[in-house]
DNA sequence: TTCCTGGCGG
DNA sequence: CCGCCGGGAA
């Protein structure tokens, strides 16, 4: 039909996709947290859960003094889910928060930061030992509140890589594998590209696609599909 | 009503 | 594999 259209792109390699959105995002330093702590629990809030409703929380939390692990720890549980009411699921992940916490209390003296600085396989597999700390979770506070390089896969990232039209397997391992191969393992670079990732996911990559204006129109099918029929 | 940066128990 | 947790915003 018509061939005036560019021609269907290329394969796409994960550092291409990172050149364009850091070239469109520039260096996001994430996580949006003042610390490790934060992080840590912003991540378990985050789960299945918007970040407006997680961000109220974690003002209740600091309005109510709860900024390291011992303040926690000392909370009664019910008071713990009073205070991150808002992020729904509250109860799950009151209780989450207290494993991990407890966790970190029994395997680095109660320091969060020997246990940031133990070494990224012990670490992930003590986190993942965490009820409610899955794959994800852990990967964020690995890359997030420890600094250590693991790309994090999130519905985001699942989601743009299929708009994008790109198969790998299901599994968390498949899709962070897809994006690790090719690409420097750095944790600034694993850092920017998650978080990019994000904000691409809200700003355009939506569910329902805002494709105009998305950095990575020019590589995705969706886009070009959108972009025709106006 | 649906959806939101998951993960677990059945 | 499926249902559940759950408040807040659109």
């Amino acid at each position: 039909m018509d061939d005036e259209f560019p021609d269907p792109p290329g394969p796409t390699t994960p550092g291409e996709i990172y050149a364009v959105l850091h070239a469109h995002y520039g260096d996001l330093e994430w996580w949006p947290a003042p610390g490790p702590f934060q992080v840590m629990v912003g991540a378990v809030l985050t789960q299945r859960t918007a970040w407006r409703n997680v961000e109220m929380a974690m003002e209740r939390l600091e309005g109510a003094g709860i900024d390291g692990v011992d303040p926690l720890m000392a909370l009664p549980v019910e008071e713990l889910e009073a205070l991150i009411r808002s992020s729904g699921t509250y109860r799950q992940k009151a209780r989450r928060l207290r494993d991990l916490f407890a966790m970190v209390q029994g395997t680095s003296d109660g320091s969060l930061e020997t246990f940031l600085a133990r070494p990224r396989d012990r670490m992930r597999s003590d986190l993942l030992s965490v009820n409610g700390i899955g794959p994800e979770t852990a990967d964020s506070i690995i890359l997030y509140a420890a600094k250590q390089p693991v790309f994090v896969v999130d519905a985001y990232t699942r989601r743009v890589l299929g708009r994008i039209g790109i198969e790998t397997g299901p599994s968390y391992d498949h899709v962070a594998a897809w994006f690790t191969r090719g690409i420097e393992e750095d944790v600034g670079i694993y850092n920017n590209y998650h978080a990019a990732m994000v904000e691409l996911a809200k700003g355009y990559c939506r569910k329902e696609p805002r494709c105009d204006g998305c950095p990575l129109c020019s590589m995705c099918p969706t886009g070009r599909e959108a972009s025709r029929g106006q």
